[in-house]
DNA sequence: CTGACAAATGAATAGGAATGCATAAACGGG
DNA sequence: CCCGTTTATGCATTCCTATTCATTTGTCAG
């Protein structure tokens, strides 16, 4: 049924030329003449021949493709992951398309040896790695991947000196506390952890505190548990508010995960949100805009994060020396903030 | 800074064999002997040496790849996808990693003649399409590709005999319908269409149908007009039911997102889900957990989903003849049903 | 009219692994 | 002890393209 693969050869036949300058020709070598090239981009039409990918790749060393990995957390790999992260990749595919990149993807929660191998196995030419910021082992092993000359960004990392890409988890923090104040609440506390690996949290913190005292006013810190799942975090953290007779007016949650567990448990309590308490969260999450009420947050420029992240990379394997950055994030402004 | 490229070569001399036994070796040929295997094998740790996937692909003509397509709407591309699209791609990623194949993923809005290039440019064995059905002509075209030999599968399509698996929807609108009439809702009004391109429409309305009618009731409809976004044909319908003066005491969504559209317009108008008005949808969207009352759905079990796309595109790349296949569904009751 | 030089093309090779075919080692039976 | 089998390995070739080096053709100054 298949017949036998059209090659550059016959397309050379066809033409009446050879096949260097039937490679030439297509790979846009300025020194074949218009005449010879319009005459095989002719021929090649005709057969329909299509370059063979794995040649051209053996014989150049490139590939023209980069390797995304999706970091979940453990037992998470065949359910949901974070919905930020699907965004996040969804641009990243976009971006690398628009240079003319493929992406290889791939969804793993344990640091196998498998992560480099795309280097090495001359699958790609370099490595994005975005999701939950899975144990501190894992990033190590990214750390030495990278100091061993493999070509890696990551999205966020538990260290400040390595990583690529993040949000401006800093000014977000301080636009959603200036936003809160400026609605009137003035006895906000944070739901998240200024002790995480994940750093983000620990940025969040110092933005809303740093914006807080400038008002004059005590940020306040409601430290959620870890091992919980987001959600619960949120819930829990409520729980322990409503029996601390609520000392507090509006909630800055560390993510929109646990911002949502938060309006559950608000709900149960009666409490009503915006009126009695405010609510923010972080990172833009789709889920935001369907819960009830529909729920204020920062929003990364997740198109931006995505050119960011691509040209970071192509960056690193061109050889330029690369620096961190942040991606810009704006206020989403919804009804869970929105008093009066 | 990199070094020469580690091959079979100078692991043969290593283990003192020839390269093609290193080949024999690696790829599991039982024809080398146990006590030269791992003397291969030691030697490949040793140097760090891994294939080159490429030169083994020129070789054997197989990638162990596996192209997955989203197709986007137009003008969805850089936004957010569907996040049932989301899912569906972290289920089928995960089923051929565990069959060891790796995933080349894009999102596209265009059928540009890209969608055959991954085979015939050797980039992957076969390919997967998802993604909301777009225009017909790129369906004529996946079935042209299709009829000339190419190895791809699709997710649902606007032809009864051209997909390979979908969710069981007349099963599952079966399910949604006896649900709300268990929950002692007897006016329930379908909101969707019976002539999309979208079969899956059509299929949950037939099922809703007759589950109705077996039942004694009526089984009405609300059509939706496919130009707007999914949340707006929720609005707009429920928009239209309120002006009509409310002829029902429970909605079918024939998607979840038309489902939340159609939830904050009845908050708007101060209709209480679900004691004035059940409300269930399809597709076990994530956001639904978040709704307020959480949305009851029907939901396709997404990792049999992924199993079943990638075993019969393996299928297919093998030879074997392959048949329509219905992934199973399940109720996924939450409040917005749960009367009384 | 010739030599210098540029432009366009062709011939030959490299890139690294897999594999058909040939061969050497090991084995067993007579 | 030799020969026919098996078992394990090596040799040579193939997959297809990009690229280096060599060659041809054409142009122009002198």
């Amino acid at each position: 049924m298949r017949q036998q693969r059209v090659t550059s050869f016959d397309v050379a036949a066809r033409a009446g030329v050879s096949q260097s300058t039937v490679s030439r020709a297509l790979t846009g070598d300025p020194v074949v003449s218009e005449a010879t090239r319009s005459r095989v981009v002719e021929a090649a039409r005709e057969l329909n021949y299509h370059v063979d990918e794995n040649a051209a790749r053996l014989r150049t060393g490139k590939t023209g493709t980069l390797a995304v990995v999706v970091i979940c957390r453990p037992g998470e790999l065949r359910k949901d992951v974070n919905p930020f992260y699907y965004s996040l990749l969804g641009s990243i595919c976009a971006a690398a398309s628009a240079k003319d990149f493929e992406t290889l993807v791939s969804f793993q929660d344990v640091p196998e040896s498998l992560w480099g191998l795309y280097e090495e196995q001359r699958k790609a030419d370099g490595l994005i790695i975005i999701g939950s910021t899975a144990n501190r082992e894992a990033w190590d092993y990214f750390r030495s991947l990278h100091d061993s000359g493999a070509h890696l960004v990551c999205w966020g990392s538990p260290y400040d000196d390595f990583d690529w890409i993040r949000s401006d988890n800093h000014a977000g923090a301080r636009l959603a506390t200036n936003h809160l104040i400026e609605r009137g609440y003035k006895r906000i506390v944070y739901i998240g952890t200024e002790h995480s690996p994940q750093r983000q949290f620990k940025e969040r913190w110092d933005g809303f505190a740093e914006r807080m005292r400038e008002a004059g006013l005590e940020p306040k810190l409601a430290e959620i548990d870890e091992r919980l799942s987001r959600e619960d975090q949120g819930r829990e953290a409520v729980q322990a508010l409503a029996k601390a007779g609520w000392p507090c007016d509006a909630l800055f949650a560390a993510c929109d995960e646990i911002a949502l567990g938060a309006l559950e448990e608000l709900r149960h309590l009666g409490k009503h949100v915006p009126q009695e308490i405010g609510l923010i969260g972080f990172d833009g999450n789709r889920a935001g805009a369907h819960s009830s009420p529909p729920l204020t947050s920062i929003e990364p420029d997740f198109e931006s994060a995505g050119d960011m992240l691509v040209e970071k990379l192509l960056g690193l394997i061109a050889g330029e020396p690369q620096d961190q950055q942040r991606v810009a994030v704006r206020l989403l402004e919804r009804e869970s903030t929105r008093r009066g």
